[in-house]
DNA sequence: GATGAATGAGTGTTCATTCAT
DNA sequence: TATGAATGAACACTCATTCAT
């Protein structure tokens, strides 16, 4: 893609993330990118265009991203469950909660979706139903080899989901993603997966 | 209080909570309100003044409501847990995250946090921190009599409150709070307390 | 006069001479008195009617204080010339140039004259044409008692006018008027003076 | 420089000139310059710097003639006097207080210098101190060449600048510049400058 | 590919003033 | 006497966008 392009992607994206979508303003950008705002209309056709753009990326990241995670489930059938867990877990915590394109993304979506309803179900998708969804079929597999017992995969997986996802909108989504909340996020998201197993196995 | 000032606060509140702070014009408003645009800086220096005032009769009436339940706590100490819960979620639910002003507010605050530092630590007081400590402490008290046997209070609140700001999240800050949504939450949410406290007593 | 009327015109004259008459709104004046806006337009029909009630008191003011000079003139034909001087100029100084009232209306003067016809003509009748008209008297006076030679007494009028308002302009219309200011003044302008009667003297 | 620019710069002047700054609007520049208000800002970030600009430009131009001023009494250190006289001054009224460019400035100095304290140094400097000090130097130069008699330059110069200073201020700085005010102005300073010229010889 | 120049619609805010109480 | 409440007109300034070059 054409470089200058690919800047203001970028610029975009890091300002929109930090002051949504409507408060970043084509002259914002253009300070950063070093062009002259009339510029941008000959890469993009509007300023939404831009927004659309970043979306529809992350969208094909994610898609990606969650195909594999459930490829791994048919591969890994036999594994254990330990190994599995472990693999998903880091994937979707380093590769997707924060990895900096998405989280970026999911930061501009949470700020937009309550004044966007297109936003809105991006948001509902890829946040909520996906990653439950995901979760879901993860424990109807442990299930069904019998690692664990009997049960109701759609709790369990709102039982093990819910804690990651609000230990990531406390620190993975709240201002600039820094080192320091990472290691915060992943302390209280390992912490509660460890625990999360223990009382399995007991029961 | 000035009946015009209240219907201003309460017409901006309303619009602040669908499209955010900033996207709001002091036109929006007076559209509404059917003053003119001058009238308001009869009432208020200017707009953020609004938003101050929107948020300060906010945190007034979440300091009474937290401070309510926590006196609950100390009566009911010898009250069976079922009561005890019973009674602070509901007034949690119902007069808390579903009240009208109180819904309205986190959800204005939800969007305005990533790109507001004061706002960000509002958001984090009232969501995160202070319901979590509040049941931490229920957890600690039921400990402390034995209902529950012993266990890191911590750790069980956020499995408890968890599962619930995630329902919240997804049926009560998303968009206009409708009956259905109220009801989907309730639904859910109930779910979890009731598996939540099966699975406390098995144990 | 009533109270309130008074401070309105002492603060609304205090802020006109710093800032100029259209720079003050009322909202300013009523900050200083303490009233609201709306108490003005008891007092006065409206702001510029503020600015008349200073105007004409200035001129009356204005008008006593030269009759009385001129008056002087007509006693003390038979003074000493230099014990004319010496009244007449210590009073112009102290009494006009550098009274409170009078100092700030002439910076109100010399703000507003550029803009407004009307204060032109009185900035101009009051700081040049009738000064110069008292000296001019004052040297014909001088000259047809044979006091100084026949000389023209309307360039001796400029000639000992023109430093005096040089140093006024330089000392006592820039900004607040401060007692090290006045100091200058009076130093410049009574060296001029004493140089003005040597050479007088010595022709 | 480009053309729109340059037009508003003039029409500001002009506006700012007879009104003062702050007394003109962007609306009225652009009413004349034919120009939408928001183009304004195209070429300039915000009002003041239209001021800022215009300033600047007087600064270098007052510079230059001064410095003009300057070197012309080194170089004609064994001219008569009547020749420097002449020539200088010529250049002063003529290239200075009564061009039009300067005229217009020193009119928007007087205006806003009250309420303005950099306004304030920038008149000081350029209408008493400047000229007042190049007057000194002339008189100490004449001194020196024994034209005229020992005597103290600061005060002759202050003899010979003041009444022009109140003949520039009656006739050049009220109003429009006009023919008639020109005329005037120039038959009193000529006046005045053969007056003393006549006195400095006889003594 | 990029930009100089322009613009219409909109932003928050200030102002002098009015008028019923 | 004073003020609470309102307003129309104006203000400096920002924004996304257009278009000829």
């Amino acid at each position: 893609m054409n470089e200058t392009k690919q800047k203001i992607l970028d610029v975009a994206l890091d300002l929109f993330s930090q002051n949504g979508f409507s408060a970043v303003s084509i002259r914002d950008i253009c300070k950063v990118v070093d062009i002259k705002e009339s510029s941008v209309y000959y890469h993009f056709k509007n300023k939404q265009a831009i927004l659309d753009e970043l979306l529809q990326h992350f969208e094909s990241i994610a898609t990606g991203l969650m195909s594999q995670l459930e490829q791994a489930l048919t591969i890994t059938q036999k594994t254990i469950k330990g190994n599995l867990f472990e693999q998903t877990c880091d994937c979707f915590f380093e590769k997707y909660l924060m990895d900096e394109y998405c989280n970026k993304i999911m930061r501009l979506l949470s700020i937009e979706r309550l004044s966007n309803n297109e936003i809105q179900k991006i948001y509902n998708y890829w946040i909520f139903d996906k990653p439950l969804n995901f979760q879901t079929k993860v424990f109807s597999l442990l299930i069904s080899i019998r690692i664990i017992k009997t049960a109701d995969s759609k709790y369990l997986a709102v039982k093990f989901y819910a804690p990651i996802y609000l230990f990531a909108q406390r620190w993975l989504f709240c201002g600039t993603l820094t080192d320091e909340h990472k290691q915060f996020f992943r302390g209280n998201a390992y912490e509660h997966i460890n625990n999360f197993f223990k009382e399995m196995e007991s029961t």
